[in-house]
DNA sequence: ACAATAATGTAGTTTAACTACAAATTATAT
DNA sequence: ATATAATTTGTAGTTAAACTACATTATTGT
């Protein structure tokens, strides 16, 4: 956990002074790194001593120390980053570099990630009668993953990446089924016509895929992905990574809401049990 | 780039004392983050401005951004990390913490990239006339992309995904032959048998697995992913990400080098029409 | 409404980072 | 080979930031 998101579950037990100063630091953390305490009280209108006692609340020894962790949780400035693949990298550099390329892509990603978005896939899944992934060249890997993660969560779940069968398999989907096509770039063609014969069938679409792209505009639920073009040699990667990341995040949201269900249907026979052994209690008596 | 390996790029530049400082620092960084300039001179043995000197050298302010630099490059501690899923995370919370888990899941493959045997590795791959990648389950899916991305540097590739299908094609190798073994556990049975047959026909076998395994110990050539059993939530995607990032560093460290080569060719080719133009020049005179 | 407790701020203290300058080392030219 | 210039390194002093003790202000419960 990040120093980041454990001011965030902190942030309720705090007094009002403190989480102004976490709501400041939430918002800025990359400005409040640069501050000494002085500045940063000003700025957020509260005492140095505040701020220090913020710092032990989460733990840490003071300012100084919580400088350095917050340091420790914030991606590198943009300027270190991301100096593309040369000819005299050595292949140590080259798997440096594409490794932080692929950490600064998963960042991003989960800056993105607070998102009404992110919750209505989730319900939309569960809901689903049947899932389809479709996803085409190296995106079609990421469908099959996916395939593989959900199929043990109950769904029937398939994946496609050839253009010919998604689209033949659209035609046959129903109101109950939900259809996730994965996408780098979101301008496949193919792609596009495949969701919007789904959508025609009255399937619920959700796009993993760039914010700026016309499938992005077209599905019913978006969850963008947007990896800077930085470089023909990391984009793949990235997206690769982002989309991954994503789809585990829905298959393992979808599982434990569904073991939640279990939990309750579990707990409501118990007690049910329960309720009819004290009921021949009573007649007995 | 981070400071460590900018560190490492300026160490030639520097002077005695300010190049003792560098190569304590790369030795030990995480002590350097929680000393104070004071303690760290006095360690090194060198004075207190020497030290702020070597960080004016870097191109930083003072020792103050220096600290602040280092601790962004160096991983989070690993007290503050990952705690495991639970019932009431929200979606939010479970792929922050899935995308945290990735990351540090990178960042250790990171640390442990600097091999002699990633360069056999690329070695292997370049000279083998056919390279066939076997994975099973989830691997079997980052074979398949390790197919994609190798399909276009010129070399013969298949995926395999299936024992019995890899196993077949284990016995048709020749020593020309180079066999990429994907396995999170590499305890399959099934893929061991299928290396041990590319072995007996003389295929050079690379390992993508864990350090501690059979199939490490059989391989010729192991390239090691070791993922702490954590979590079963976690386990999954931090494989798929390192063994991804791994094969996709080969992928372009060998691009890298076949296009090396060409240009290579090229300037030979382009220097001998220059000698004979020369050549020509000189009967003509 | 008043007491008690918790929260916040003010002013002072300590400590660490940085600067100016001097000593020592190294390099270079006669 | 020696003297001088230039660079490197260290010492001592200065500044500034982090932290502490205590006073003041809000908040809660009786």
């Amino acid at each position: 956990m990040t120093i980041l998101s454990q001011i965030e579950s902190t942030l309720p037990n705090l007094s009002k002074a403190e989480s102004k100063v976490a709501a400041y630091i939430l918002e800025h953390p990359k400005q409040t790194m640069s501050r000494h305490i002085g500045e940063l009280s000003k700025e957020i209108g509260v005492s140095e001593p505040t701020v220090i006692r913020f710092c032990r609340t989460l733990g840490l020894d003071g300012y100084k120390s919580f400088k350095l962790s917050l340091a420790q949780s914030l991606p590198q400035t943009s300027e270190q980053l991301l100096v593309d693949i040369t000819h005299n990298d050595s292949p140590l550099k080259i798997g440096q570099k594409i490794i932080d390329s692929a950490i600064a892509s998963l960042q991003e990603t989960r800056k993105n990630l607070d998102s009404p978005q992110l919750g209505k896939a989730i319900e939309a899944l569960l809901r689903a009668e049947r899932i389809e992934f479709y996803g085409q060249g190296g995106s079609g890997i990421v469908a099959s993953d996916a395939q593989q993660k959900f199929f043990r969560l109950g769904t029937p779940v398939v994946a496609y990446s050839d253009p010919y069968i998604h689209c033949v398999s659209a035609t046959l989907l129903t109101p109950g089924c939900a259809v996730v096509a994965v996408s780098h770039s979101g301008s496949s063609t193919d792609l596009l016509h495949s969701v919007k014969l789904a959508m025609e069938n009255g399937a619920t679409t959700i796009a993993i895929t760039a914010r700026q792209s016309v499938l992005a505009e077209t599905a019913d639920i978006v969850l963008p992905i947007d990896v800077q073009e930085d470089s023909t040699h990391y984009a793949p990667i990235k997206s690769r990574m982002s989309q991954l990341a994503l789809l585990d995040t829905l298959a393992i949201a979808i599982a434990v809401a569904r073991e939640d269900e279990q939990d309750l249907t579990e707990r409501l026979s118990r007690s049910n049990d329960a309720l009819a052994h004290k009921h021949s209690q009573n007649l007995s008596q």
